[in-house]
Formats: structure tokens, sequence, C-alpha cells
DNA sequence: TTCATTTTATACCTACAGTCCAATTATTTC
DNA sequence: GAAATAATTGGACTGTAGGTATAAAATGAA
């Protein structure tokens, strides 16, 4: 991704939270960062891509961040999980994001609506696992119905409070609030053993979801094609590395915990830099899954 | 409202529901109901009015339907909240309108916006109006952080079923369940004594919401407009006893109760049911505000 | 019948997303 | 530095949408 296009999405990211998804004209975009229609559409195959590019963005940036806090740290506090899930809260607050996404999730786009489904989805089976490491298998049954209740009385929160006052939002205290509710909710939820999403929905969530491809062969292959395409650098050799360490037939997660962060900051701020945060956070769960 | 209006809202609604809001273009309304453009534009100012004619209408008839269940039922008994929510939801979903409140919430049209803003805060003040009805006084500063959570967790759930499967969703059970919920929420919000929505952001909920006129003076004028403008018909009759009842010093409210509910029905299907409703609502209202 | 209102049909305006393309400007590559 | 390749430009063009304007026709009430 060259300068050009890291510009036209900045201004595109920043016209869309001022004025609003649809509010924003390609026009005024290509006022904005002075470009031609025709380079826009060189870039985005349309107006939804672009959008979809900045919201990946800031989804794989907010993924990556949730990973290194969690680094050295006890995963089932559930302190921990308050500040990963504010992460992304804050990430979209300052950004102001969030409203992009709930413009845009009755779009009548089909690819834009299923992007977001998919995204939602992943962030309810990432809350529903981490509820499990900090409650244990007990609550795996009513995991989704619990992280659902955290994530739609946080979501339903910011609305009311976005509506309602100008003033910012203590994402943080919103957050907590929330987490302690769970302290007397799940205990009770497990002993009236009910639960409101069927295993069957469940399910679907989960395949909906298609958390991040983590076999060993897909994720060698990919990693393999970037590390080919790239020029001679360090970021190159620490991708080499990752591609033989991954091959192995035990591959060895300290090794690539340490290195996948080398190699993801190698890149930043340069084209490859979306590229290596898909990957590393690809690397990432590969070695959540084999832990 | 003549009958041709109410076809074309019947059949605006009809395809908003099927194809969504912005997908459905005006010249598909004006083929299916068989009227010309200019037609439609004597209705509605614009195809945004269109759209609150008919979510007003769906607000006005669940609020209807609410009260009506409530006569001579135990407002303290979560059962019966559980039974009131349960009617708008069902009405919503029946007739899938709940998708169109979201279709729209980030429009970019400012009285659209603010429209369903005031249908939100009015559930919300709703909902936690009737928590301290059963919950007691206790609960009144956090009724609104209640309400926001059993508010927001049941929309969210809503969305996700919908987006995941087309098997029809059991409301009933959806609304027991975060009801059940609540009989462990609210005892430890109250002991633990945190809330996160501050007096300030209720306050303008609360204002925001300007729930119905309910003063005497008002609803006595508005009444008697109506009746005015009205043919001799038996509605009449009701609503002119309605207006005498109301300008008396006391009005007796069992009486007031039991004539609104003929006044609203002999208007059933006339073209001056919308106004009836809403006036039925402004009674029952005021019936409450001064038990 | 007459007069007023409603409805119709159509042409028109503006704004927008998206396509196409020939001319121009940068960047490689030798 | 010249030639080849790629990126950029900018405007003309298409199609769709919401909304306006209006003259003619239909309808309804006195």
């Amino acid at each position: 991704m060259n300068d050009r296009k890291k510009l036209v999405l900045q201004t595109a990211k920043q016209l869309f939270i001022e004025n609003g998804f649809q509010a924003t004209s390609i026009q005024d975009i290509l006022n904005e960062a002075h470009i031609s229609k025709g380079t826009f559409y060189n870039y985005f195959s349309s107006k939804n891509e672009c959008l979809m590019a900045i919201l990946r963005d800031a989804y794989y940036l907010s993924f990556l961040h949730r990973n290194e806090l969690a680094i050295g740290k006890d995963l089932s506090d559930p302190q921990v999980l308050s500040e990963q899930i504010h992460i992304r809260l804050s990430m979209n607050r300052e950004q102001n994001l969030l409203p992009l996404f709930e413009t845009v999730v009755h779009s009548s786009d089909e690819e834009l609506r299923e992007f977001l489904k998919q995204m939602h989805y992943r962030e309810l089976a990432w809350i529903a696992k981490r509820l499990v490491d900090i409650y244990g298998n007990e609550i795996k049954v009513y995991a989704f119905d619990c992280a659902s209740m955290m994530f739609g009385f946080i979501q339903h929160s910011l609305g009311i409070w976005k509506s309602s006052t100008v003033e910012p939002l203590d994402t943080k205290q919103l957050v907590n609030f929330m987490m302690q509710r769970m302290e007397v909710i799940v205990p009770d939820i497990i002993q009236q053993n009910t639960c409101f999403l069927s295993q069957d929905i469940v399910e679907r969530i989960l395949t909906g979801a298609e958390m991040y491809p983590v076999t060993q062969d897909v994720l060698v292959e990919k990693m393999q094609a970037f590390v080919d395409g790239l020029p001679k650098s360090i970021g190159k050799q620490y991708g080499q590395f990752l591609v033989e360490e991954l091959s192995s037939t035990s591959p060895r997660n300290y090794m690539l915990e340490s290195v996948v962060r080398s190699f993801r900051q190698a890149f930043e701020g340069s084209d490859f830099q979306l590229q290596a945060v898909e990957l590393s956070a690809a690397v990432w769960s590969f070695i959540h899954k084999t832990e």
C-alpha cells in the first residue's frame, strides 16, 4: 500500500467519521484527498470497499493490541478481559468508528453486511472464549449468552451516551461495570441452568465467524507467498524464519511469539503493514490454538 | 386518513419489510399501490415521512396493547412486565418492523433520527419506571442502567438471531430469560451501589423522551378539538363524555378507563383511527399519572 | 351544472455511484 | 537519457434515485 492510498484511506475515514458514511460523497473524498476519480476507483472497487478497508484496518489493529496486552498476564483475571474489551472500544471511539459500523448494518450491499456480520460473530466468539478462560468450563454452554449480554449492553450504552451527550464517555468504567455484573450473573446462570441461544445457533455463529484460518498448512503457504513478494529486508528475514519454524514438525511457540512481534514491527508504516498485521494475527491465533 | 392513504401505508410497510427501506424505491411503492407520484407526495412530504407514519402507527398500537394488558393485573409482578415488553417485540417481529428501526438509526435525516431517538428514550423511560414498580424505590437510581441492560441485550439477541437463522424466534423465552437475570442483577446492583448512567444523563433521556403531554388542560383541549372535527357518531359521544369527565375537578379514573376503550374501538378502521389511538394513549397516561 | 379538490401522467431537476477512456505524468529499466 | 511501463488525471457518460412542477383529467359536493 503506497502513501497515496494511505492518504486516501485516512481522508475517507476522517470524512466518514465527521459527516457519516452516507452523507459523504465520493466527490467529497476526491476533493479532500486531491485525487481524481480514476485513482479512487483504481484503489477501491467501490465506496463500500473503501469503508471495508478502513474497518479491516481498525479491526486487525485492535486484535493485535489485545493479544499484546495479554502477554504475560493471567488470562483468568477478569481485569485483563476488561482491558482487552476496552481496547476495541477506545480505538473505535477515539476515531469514532462505531457509528460507521452501525450506519451500514442494514446496507443493501450483501458483501458489506456479510463482512460486518463476520466481525460481529468473531467478537462474540472471542468474548465467549475469554469468559471460559475466566469462569472455567462450567460456563461453556452459556458463554455465548453471556457474551451476547455483555456485547449488547456495552453497545447499547454507547449508543445512549453518544445520542444524549457530547461529553467524553468513560469506556473503562462502562466495561468494568458490565464485568462486575458478570460476577453475579455467571454463577446464577450456571445454577439456574438456563440458556437462550441454542447450541445450534452457537455453532452457526462459530461457522459464520470463520475465525482466521489457523491450520499450519494454510498459514505456512500464506506466509511463504508474502515473503516471496518481498524485497530483501530485515522483515523478509523474520518472515523467512517464521516460515521455517511454522513448517517444522513442532514449532517452538515461544520463538514464534517473539519473532512474530519483530516481524510485524519491521513493516510498521511500510506498504506491507496491513498484510503483516494480518499474518501476525494468524500466527498469534495459531500459537493460541496449539497452546 | 382515507382508504387510499391507508392502502399506500400498508403497501409501503409491506415493501419495506420485505426488501428493506433503502432498497425500496418510491417507484416501487407507486407501482405496487397503483398510485401516481403526485398522490404519494400529496400524502407524505418525503419517503422518510412515510416511514415515520408507519412507525408511529406501530408504536401507538403497541403502547395501547401494553396498557390494556395491565388492566387489573399486579404491576409489581415481573411476569406482567415480561408480557408487556413482549408485546412490542412480537408486534415488531410479526411485521418485522424492527429492522426498519435499525435501518435508519444513522440516517442522514435529522428529523428521522430525532424521531427514533425519542422512541428509544421513551421505551427506556418506560421500562425504568416499570422496574421501580417491581423492585421498589431502592432501584430508582439504577433503574436506567437496568433498563438499558435489558433493552440492550434483547435488541442485540434479536439481531443475532435474525442474522443467523430463519427459524422463528421465541421472543417470550428471550424476554423471560432476561427477566430472570434481573432477579439477581437488581439485588446485586443495589448492594454494590454502582451505577453507570449518571443522573445527568438520565435527566437528559427523560427530557428527550418528552413523554406524551398529560397535563389536564392540554389533553382536554386536544380532545375537544378532535371531537369538534367529528361527524355525529357513537365515537363522538364517547369523546364528548371524555372531554366532560376530564374537565371536571376530579375525573373518575374508572370511568375514563372504561370509556376510553370504547372510544378507541369506535374509531377502529375509520379515518380517525390514528388520532383516536393517540388520544387514548394520552388519556391512559393521564390516568396513570394521577393514580 | 359548477366549482374545488384530488389524482394522474409526465417531464424535469439535482445528486450520487460507478464506468470508460484518451491524454498526461511518473517510474522503471536498459 | 531514451524507451517502456505503470499510475494518474479529468471529464464525459450512464443509470438510478428522491423530489418538484404542472397541465390535464377524474372525482365529489353544492
